[in-house]
DNA sequence: CATTTCACCTGGTGGC
DNA sequence: TGCCACCAGGTGAAAT
C-alpha cells in the first residue's frame, strides 16, 4: 500500500529512469476505472513528449511533460531547479497507484502482467508499464495550456511548520487518526503511518484532534517527520527492471511498532498491541504507550 | 457544513 | 482438497 514514503521512493527511481527520455505513443487499456482523463485523451496526449522531470505531491506521482523537441534540462540530477524547467513544461501525467498499483519498467517484447492498464512505449526503445490489479489508481493528463498544474490540497508533511501544523488540527472534532488520513489537510499519509507515528507521539488514535494541546500537536508533526524520513531513507533501495512498487524491498522491512502487531507486545512497554476500528480501518496502538 | 459510512476492486487467507 | 465468506485500504460519492 504505497504511501508517502513508498511513493517518493518509486518517483525517484522513476525520474532517474526516466528523465530527458520521451514517449513515442501510448495504449490504454478500455476499463474505465483507472482514468480520470479518458484513456483516448490520455494517449493522445502522451503521445510525442518528453519526460523532463518526475517527482511525489502528497502520494501521487507526477510526470513534467515537455512537447517534442523541448530540450530536457540536462545540469541537475536532484530536480530542485524547477523554474529553469518550467519555461519547457506544457503537461503533465498524474499517477496514483492507490492500494496496488505498480510501475514496471521492462521492454516491449516480455508479456504484460495481468491487469495491465497503461503501457508506454519510450524513444529509448524500454516500455513504462502500469499495472493495477485492484484498480484503486488512477491516471490523469493535464495539459497545462488548458488547465492549472497539478496541487495536491493538502499540506507536505515534511515541511508543515509547527503553526501551520496546530491550526490545521485546531477546527477539527474528529479522530486525530482521521484527520492524518484526510489528503485535504495532510497529503501523503496513510495508514500505517499514520499508526506508526501516533505510537511515536503517545497519542491515542481516538483522541479528538480538536481536543490534542500544542505540545502534544508538535510531538505528532515530529513524529510524523521522523517516521517517514526513516521509510523514506530504508526504501531508497534500488531495483533493476520495475520501479519499485510493492513494498517487498526497503520500507517493508521497516520495524512497525503497532501497525499489523496486534496481541504482540509493544516494544517499548510489552503491553500486547490493541487494534480497532477508525474511520473505518483498521488501528493499531499500545494501551499504554499511548494515551 | 462537518463528519461518517459505504462502494469500488481483486487476491490472499482462514475456516470448514 | 476445494469452496467460500471475509478482509485489506485510498478515495470520493452518498448519507447522516
Amino acid at each position: 500500500m504505497p504511501e508517502l514514503p513508498e511513493v517518493e521512493t518509486i518517483a525517484r527511481g522513476v525520474d532517474k529512469r526516466l528523465r530527458g527520455d520521451s514517449i513515442v505513443q501510448a495504449w490504454f487499456t478500455r476499463l474505465p476505472q483507472p482514468f480520470k482523463t479518458p484513456a483516448a485523451r490520455q494517449a493522445k496526449g502522451l503521445a510525442g513528449r518528453t519526460v523532463l522531470a518526475v517527482h511525489r505531491v502528497g502520494k501521487h506521482i507526477v510526470f513534467e511533460l515537455g512537447s517534442a523537441g523541448s530540450a530536457p534540462d540536462a545540469r541537475g540530477v536532484d530536480g530542485t531547479r524547477r523554474t529553469q524547467e518550467s519555461t519547457a513544461v506544457d503537461a503533465q501525467w498524474i499517477v496514483h497507484l492507490g492500494m496496488t498499483g505498480r510501475l514496471l519498467l521492462t521492454t516491449p517484447e516480455s508479456t504484460a502482467a495481468p491487469h495491465t492498464h497503461a503501457r508506454l512505449a519510450l524513444a529509448s526503445g524500454r516500455e513504462l508499464r502500469f499495472v493495477d490489479p485492484r484498480r484503486f489508481g488512477r491516471l490523469e493528463f493535464r495539459d497545462l495550456a488548458r488547465s492549472a498544474g497539478f496541487g495536491a490540497p493538502g499540506q507536505e508533511p515534511l515541511t508543515i511548520g509547527k503553526h501551520e501544523f496546530v491550526s490545521l488540527f485546531r477546527t477539527h472534532r474528529l479522530c486525530i487518526k482521521a484527520a492524518l488520513l484526510n489528503q485535504a489537510l495532510l497529503a501523503g499519509v496513510g495508514n500505517i503511518y499514520a499508526d506508526e507515528s501516533l505510537f511515536q507521539a503517545g497519542i491515542r488514535p481516538r483522541r479528538r484532534a480538536n481536543r490534542l494541546t500544542r505540545s502534544e500537536l508538535e510531538r505528532l508533526r515530529l513524529a510524523l517527520w521522523q517516521v517517514l524520513s526513516e521509510a523514506i531513507r530504508l526504501g531508497g533501495s534500488s531495483v533493476s527492471d520495475y520501479v519499485d512498487a510493492d513494498g517487498a524491498r526497503g520500507f517493508f522491512q521497516l520495524e512497525h511498532c503497532v501497525y499489523q502487531r496486534t496481541g504482540e507486545p509493544c516494544r517499548r512497554c510489552q503491553t500486547p498491541i490493541r487494534r480497532i476500528v477508525v474511520a473505518g480501518r483498521g488501528t493499531h496502538y499500545c494501551p499504554k504507550c499511548q494515551r
